[in-house]
This record gives structure tokens, sequence and C-alpha cells, in this order.
DNA sequence: AAGGCCTTGGTAATCGTTTACCACGTCCCG
DNA sequence: CGGGACGTGGTAAACGATTACCAAGGCCTT
């Protein structure tokens, strides 16, 4: 059942059809009311595939994440899915953890279903692979990482903003000794994450130990990991602050196991804010940075440059602030505590 | 750049270029090898719209599912879009959170996209909205729900299996107040959880006190409010069942708010072996439902329905086994434990 | 040596839309 | 009363592939 099928029964040429479907305003509202009768009775849906053919235009955008399985990127996934569907757009997933085999074969993919626009979410360094998009004008939207040219929008995160107030929050609970887990230092965003971290510090005036710095992967594993690293030292820290909530969560699992009571005798704070956080034992203190906005942009931010004729020659960049939530994970430093007694 | 310009460059017809591009055996080799050279150099690729639109064939499946953020489901997405892109098929993937609205829209999406086949992986009950679908003679899988209809597939989870396991894993270890938090009963996935657990218990004498079946709704606060119901009881349950992994994850906050020691003072049992489970504290004993394997099982169906050129009559059946893991959330009911010293 | 078969590659129709262009009718105005 | 403007709706050419059909050439057979 095509339009041609349509316009017979309506009797009027496929080309009103056509406008009837578009809603062109020109055409005669009894006529439109005509053909709107046939095609539901007769259930029709525009095959999208002609459409597309003849109109350039897929509306179709690619959605790149590293892992659908890390608790970070369900909810940009939905935020994302359902913007694109008030737009009547449609969404093609892939998750390439991390492996470029997987990454360029996504690409391929979503050139050959010609998305219009290619939202790149993975936190990761895999710009090169973008090329073949590049070439052809695909608008890309990067979070942290992407190049200044046309085409290419950015996502700057302000780690900066989130971080600092999480670091006062510990000075002002008397914590001296603060430590940080940080995430695999060759992704851009994790070592962003550091440096926000030893900036904040020195701002006021606090010392980093480089033994209280250590490397996690973003993991639960490797959180526990890097606690009992921290836990083994002579001269414990009293307060964690983690790259990601994954690997806070690891935190709080190992504390747990060796009878460190939270926020009592350690304080942890986390960085994203997935939904997990706030179902901890006790709640994960945490450092927002809200999905859902995320996904907001990135849309945003393909959309408007598929409106946009001419590019801005070095992209566009949209701003993302973090923001410390408070809940149960932190508190007092207890030796502090005595002390002032 | 087109097959026409390849056709162009290669000096061939554009009928050469198509088969070579398609594998078709016949033509010469070191013609198809001129050809390839000039599709790479160009960085060409076949436009996906007009094969799928001459071809008929869209290579695309539609999944739909409950909830993306529900932990559940990013598994199976990952394991169906892994298996989807090996066979080059792509997925429409649509979150419906049980909405009627919004489940609606999908269908016309995907019939829009002219999809080849659809999963329902809701465990809800919306088949009326997928009648559209099945006049289109579209296939579907179901999980539990669907009807017996040509080009409609089915895959029976075998709850007994499993609860069965855990119900005489908690008999053995002395347990005789069995609790059991179901999910909300209008569902049928949830209903025949409580009828499998019901069955088991009746199966080795054990009685079922309504006043230790409780309804929660397949979160975790559902979880946390079910075990307070359960714990302000004056008969306590020395063992809890919990219709999903998230209500159990409920009942062993709640547990730990109150002081209540799990496994020593508690058992639990979950249901889905999210990957959540294993890093609870304790980690959650559970019946596995392998989400890798559903997917897989789901996919399977729809490939063996595109293929099959007429329907089963009432379409084929898929059994999906669950399975006991043990973990530690579970332990010797100990006051039986003290009468039998 | 001529006819038939096989291999190989080209021509052109087709898939289901959109849309530029054109034709027709009506109305109004000079 | 004739003609331009305007409002409508139809005709047909795209879009970029696949593939049925056909033609040309080479080889074998009698």
């Amino acid at each position: 059942m095509d339009i041609r099928e349509i316009a017979k029964r309506a009797r009027v040429s496929t080309a009103t059809v056509s406008r009837v479907v578009n809603r062109v305003p020109t055409v005669n509202p009894q006529m439109a009311k005509r053909v709107w009768n046939v095609i539901e009775e007769l259930g029709y849906y525009p095959n999208t595939q002609a459409r597309a053919l003849v109109s350039g235009r897929s509306r179709i955008f690619g959605l790149i994440i590293s892992d659908i399985t890390n608790p970070f990127f369900p909810e940009i996934v939905q935020v994302f899915e359902a913007i694109a569907v008030q737009h009547r757009y449609e969404i093609l997933l892939s998750s390439t953890s991390h492996d470029p085999k997987r990454m360029e074969s996504s690409v391929r993919r979503m050139l050959e279903r010609r998305v219009e626009g290619v939202a790149v979410l993975t936190f990761g360094m895999e710009e090169p692979l973008l090329e073949h998009l590049h070439v052809r004008e695909v608008p890309i939207v990067f979070v942290d990482v992407g190049p200044q040219r046309p085409w290419v929008s950015n996502i700057r995160i302000d780690y900066l903003h989130g971080i600092r107030q999480a670091v006062q929050h510990l000075a002002a609970l008397r914590h001296e000794r603060i430590a940080f887990i940080s995430g695999p230092l060759k992704l851009k965003s994790a070592l962003a994450r550091q440096q926000a971290f030893v900036r904040s510090m020195r701002e006021i005036g606090m010392e980093c130990d480089s033994a209280l710095m250590v490397e996690g992967d973003h993991t639960m594993e490797g959180g526990m990991a890097a606690c009992a690293k921290l836990l083994s030292l002579s001269h414990r820290p009293t307060a964690m602050m983690c790259s990601n909530d994954m690997t806070a969560i690891g935190v709080m699992r190992k504390s747990h196991e060796t009878h460190i009571a939270i926020p009592h005798n350690l304080s942890v704070v986390g960085f994203d804010d997935i939904r997990l956080a706030q179902f901890m034992i006790p709640p994960l203190t945490t450092i927002q940075m809200s999905q859902a906005e995320l996904a907001r942009i990135a849309f945003d931010a393909l959309m408007a440059d598929v409106e946009r004729e001419t590019p801005a020659p070095n992209g566009t960049e949209y701003v993302l602030k973090t923001n410390l939530v408070l809940r149960q994970s932190t508190g007092m430093n207890s030796n502090a505590t005595k002390r002032a007694k």
C-alpha cells in the first residue's frame, strides 16, 4: 500500500496526497479531509526510506557511547531518544567499549544510513576515526575532546565548579588528608578531573600529597583496589574523592569489608551522580554532572548544526556545569573533632 | 558520490558496480579489483535507503523495552545490538515506560522505518497496540505474554526451575517462614513468579502464610516498603524471596537501616541476576534469568521468521531456563540452628 | 566453418516518495 | 467582456540503488 493507492481511492493525484501528509497549507480542506479519511481507513504510513532518498534527509542521528551497561549512560540514551522522537528523529545507537574496531564499524554503519549528525559521548580519545564523518561534513558533537573545526561542536564540562565545592566542603569538615582516586589518566576527562582537584586544593592552600593521589580505572573493582592501597598507608587519608561514582562505590564496599564506617571514619565523594548514588548505604555525596542536560545539549548542538547552512568556522562551544550534591557519605573529620574537644 | 560516479571512474556500468559491492561471483576478478580500488579511493558507501527501497528489506529490527534506566535492560540492549550488527542489521530502540501513548508512537515509528521484525521485551501487557504490526505481517517476539498466531514467537520463561531451586535451598537452610515479595500483580510475569513460588512451596509441603505474601512494585523503594511491612509482623519471616533484584536491594537496604544482619538474621533471594547483584554487600543470592541469552533468543526468533516464507500457524515457542546463583545473602536460619544445638 | 552455449557486462525498469513546473478555473478589474 | 493574478491540483523528473533481460564475444562441437 503506497501513496498511489491512497491517491486512487481518494480520487486525487499522488502530489496531493503528499501535500496532505506533509500538511502543505495550500490544499483545499475538504480534499484534505477526504485524503485523511482514506489514509486512516487503510492505515497508511509513508515509507521513510523513499522519503529520505528524495529529500536527502534521513532524520537519523548517531549516538556513540562507550558502554550502555555503565550506569552513567542509560539516562543519557533515554533523554536523547525522547528528545529525538519529539523532533521526529530516530537514533542509531552504538556502544564501542573504546574498541577502535567497533568504533570504526559504528561510523561506517552511520554513514551507510546517512545520519545527519553524530553525538560522541565517550569521554575518550577516538577522534582520528571520525575523519570519515568530517570529510562528509556530518555535524559532530563531542564532550571535552573535540578539535575546533567547522561542523564540530564541543561540550566543555566545567569540572572545576563542582570539584571546588567538594574540596571546600571537605575542608570545612576539618579534613586535612584528602585522597583523590583518578580515572585512567589517558582519558582526557579523567585527567581534567584530577587537575581540577589539584587546583582546588592549592587555591585554599592545602597540599596534595602524591601518596594520596592514586590512579583507578573508573570501575568498582578499581575503586576497591585503590581504597585498599590508601588504607594500607601508615598515615591514612580521612576523606577520599573519586573520579566517578563507580569508583566511590568500590571505596564504600572495601571500607565496609574493612569495618571502616562511612562517614564516621572516612568521608567519600563521588562524581557523576548516577542514579545509583542515592541508593547507596549511606547515600553518596557526589558531584552532579547532569546526564539529562548533557543529552539535551548534545541534541541541541546537532539540531543547530543541521539547520545551519554554513558552519561556524571553529564549531560551537557549550558548557555544562557540575555541582556538589550533599548526601550522607561525608562528615566531620573525627580526629579533628577530638582534638577540638 | 553515488554508484554512477564509481561506474564512470572505473569505466564500467552501474550494474557491475552493484554486483561488485554485493559480491556477485560471476564478475571478472580483474574488473572487480578495479572497481574496489575506485571505491576505496573515493571512500564510497552505498546508500542504505536506496538499497532498502528497491530490495524491500530495511535490515532494521525494532526493540521495545520498558525502561532503559532499569538495570535489567542495558545488557539486553547491548547483546541484541551486538548480534544485530554481526548480521548487518540495525536496531530501532524504544523505551515505553509501559505508557500506551509512547508504545503507540514507537510502533508507528517502527512501521514508518519498515522494520522487519520487533522484539517486545517489556514483560507487560500491551499486546493490543501491536495489532498494526500484525496486520502487516511483521514478525514479533514476546516474552511470556504473546498470543499464539502466525508471525508471533514467544519466549516462555521457565520460572519454576529457578524458583524451585531457591525454595529448596532455603528449606535446606532450615527456613520455615519464607516471605515472598511480588511485583505488580497485573504484570503477567510477576504473577507467574508468584505462582511458581507457591507451587514450589507446596511441592515440599510448606505452607504459604498469606501474611508473608506482599505485593511490591519491582522498584527498590517498593522493596523497602515491603520489607518494613514484613518486619513489623509479630512473627517475622527468616527469609525473603523477591520478584526481582531491585526489590531485593530495597530489602537489603531497609534491613541495614533496621540493624538486621544479612544473612545472619535474614536471608534474601533476588530474581534476574542483574550485574549489580554481585556488587551488593553482601553479594546477593539470586535467580539468574540470563539477559544475554534472552536477547539472543529474541534475535534468533526474529531472524528465523524473516527467513521463513510461510509462517508457522501458531508461531514458535522458545524456552529460557532460570537458575539459582548462590552468593552470600542466604544462610542457615539462626533460630533453627540454636534449636538444633 | 557455422551454429549453439556460456560467460560477462550493459540497458533500463523499478522501488515510494517529493517537488518543480505547468495547466486550469475563478475572480476581479479596467 | 477580455485578460492578468491567484489559488489549486496534476504530470513527471528526480533520489540511488538492484536486477530482469538482453547482447556481445569466445569457445566448442559436428
